[in-house]
DNA sequence: ATACTTAATTGCTCGACAGTAATATTAAAT
DNA sequence: ATTTAATATTACTGTCGAGCAATTAAGTAT
């Protein structure tokens, strides 16, 4: 699929940038590493990642709001799961090259 | 390869982080989907983008320090070329899911 | 109703970096 | 040697967003 097509229109070029930028930051690839292991309640990320509780709240709301994460709430609990099944893949690709290239 | 890691460490977050980083901006985009067709000197690039010259050179310095471009020195011009195959392809990825969102 | 726990929000500071104008460098041409 | 073309560098400004402290909101228990 999508063999012919070398080109990004105008607004693909913002929508890819913006995917990217969103990766770009390590608080949120902590928390994105901690969540592919399953889904996690706010404590918990605060406890595995040892960022602060208004900056984990803070990513969290990123993450979900560009359909990266889910949420279910549990009593006084939110439990949060990635829903984006191509970060995973885009993580281990870019994790590979960089083996190589270390 | 890399079936049973489900773990990325410190360092690679950071280099991860660094990656998606440099591919967060629209301006560098822009020039790679350009580079994507093949090799092009810097005036071609100016052109086909409408970027403005420092700016494309400063961007270009950023691609090609972190080993996403390689150039070719010819005359006065210099040609430069992606040489980390990585690069289309995770863009590829990350627009066939936009696609399906939009 | 009150106290307690979990999570979200607000308001702020500070650093990083994109974009730009001006200048410098490099290489060819005459 | 001088001029011209192509690219790189420098110095600056403005913007955006991460991280944090303090506060608020929402749910539970007594």
């Amino acid at each position: 699929m999508h063999e012919i097509e070398p080109y990004f229109s105008e607004s693909e070029i913002g929508d890819l940038a913006n995917k990217f930028k969103i990766l770009s930051e390590p608080s949120r690839l902590k928390i994105l590493r901690l969540l592919f292991e399953g889904e996690k309640c706010v404590t918990d990320i605060i406890e595995a990642t040892g960022l602060m509780q208004a900056n984990v709240s803070k990513q969290l709301k990123v993450l979900q709001m560009n359909n990266i994460l889910g949420c279910r709430p549990q009593g006084l609990k939110r439990y949060y799961r990635v829903t984006d099944a191509t970060v995973k893949q885009i993580c281990n690709l870019l994790c590979d090259t960089a083996e190589t290239c270390t």
